[in-house]
DNA sequence: GGAGTTCCCTATTGAATAAGTAGGCATTTA
DNA sequence: TAAATGCCTACTTATTCAATAGGGAACTCC
């Protein structure tokens, strides 16, 4: 299961990214309509922020705006900001890697070879498919994504 | 990144399912073999047993033997009995779905059907691999497994 | 230029989970 | 009957999760 920071994160980041262009959203609008709570998710769009992903004004008719395009946010991008390598096995992180002090041998290593085959499944689809992707409705594939765009 | 628990689990299913057929390992042996804190390893072969996965026999010559044949228990079997459902979303579970109370539409939610498609991919991966698999080194999704096993 | 609105930053809290430790009882076999 | 094994429960310690709290900084608009 994911954390609610990730979910709120998502939810909040696929509503500015629907605003209309150049149209910035207040974290109250944003915390009203997904009862979200107020404080919690101004940390979490800090985050966001933080991260090259939102931009912001502040003062009377402030806001949050994206700061890259939609479609260049992918779910996985995302995902690692709040919920850190998101590899089953420290061995299996390529943003993060550690060895596993316990396996003798990497190479021979049944779990990792396991969880190597579903995690690559999982991450082909989580850093292929954009907050773009997902507002558009976009089926899954069909454009074929520029890249895979990372890995964690 | 799952659990020492988890990860241990398999290690040790692993370590049982190779020995000949019918004979026990000790929890002793198992613990010594790959450095797992025995008492720790205890409570976990304990699970797998409640589980029905293992069999033990207590006593001087006792031990630890697979009650199932290894072919049959598929690594999403195992991690649910440690993790909890694997879903990344209370909504995506179906062994212990819940309804997310925030999301106003299920069937119009975009983080919904975004993180269903990458669960959908490893979970038909975890949910068909199983513990003999991973002992043969047999390659994915060539004999085509019996069905998709579970869900959760 | 001040009031009001918004974002920015840090600290604290309370509950839950992770990862073990500890101690002893129950059963089997040599 | 002693030694070895599994079985069961309780406890501990550190970390993470999900907020709450309280204010400071910047901006806009009258
Ligand atoms: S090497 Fe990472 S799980 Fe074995
Ligand atoms: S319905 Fe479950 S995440 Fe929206």
């Amino acid at each position: 299961m994911i954390s609610n920071k990730a979910k709120y994160a998502f939810r909040a980041l696929l509503a500015i990214a629907a605003a209309p262009e150049g149209e910035a959203m207040t974290s109250s609008e944003i915390s009203r309509r997904y009862t979200i709570p107020h404080k919690f998710l101004e940390q979490i769009l800090l985050d966001l922020k933080k991260a090259g992903i939102l931009d912001s004004r502040r003062g009377k008719s402030g806001g949050y705006v994206m700061l890259r395009p939609a479609d260049t946010v992918s779910f996985g991008e995302v995902l690692r900001i709040f919920e850190g390598p998101l590899a089953p096995l420290p061995c299996l992180s390529r943003q993060s890697y550690r060895r596993c002090e316990d396996c003798v041998s990497e190479a021979n290593c049944e779990i990792r070879r396991e969880f190597g085959r579903s995690y690559d499944a999982s991450r082909q689809v989580l850093d292929a498919r954009t907050i773009g992707d997902a507002l558009a409705n976009t089926p899954f594939g069909t454009p074929l994504p520029l890249e895979v765009r990372r890995a964690g």
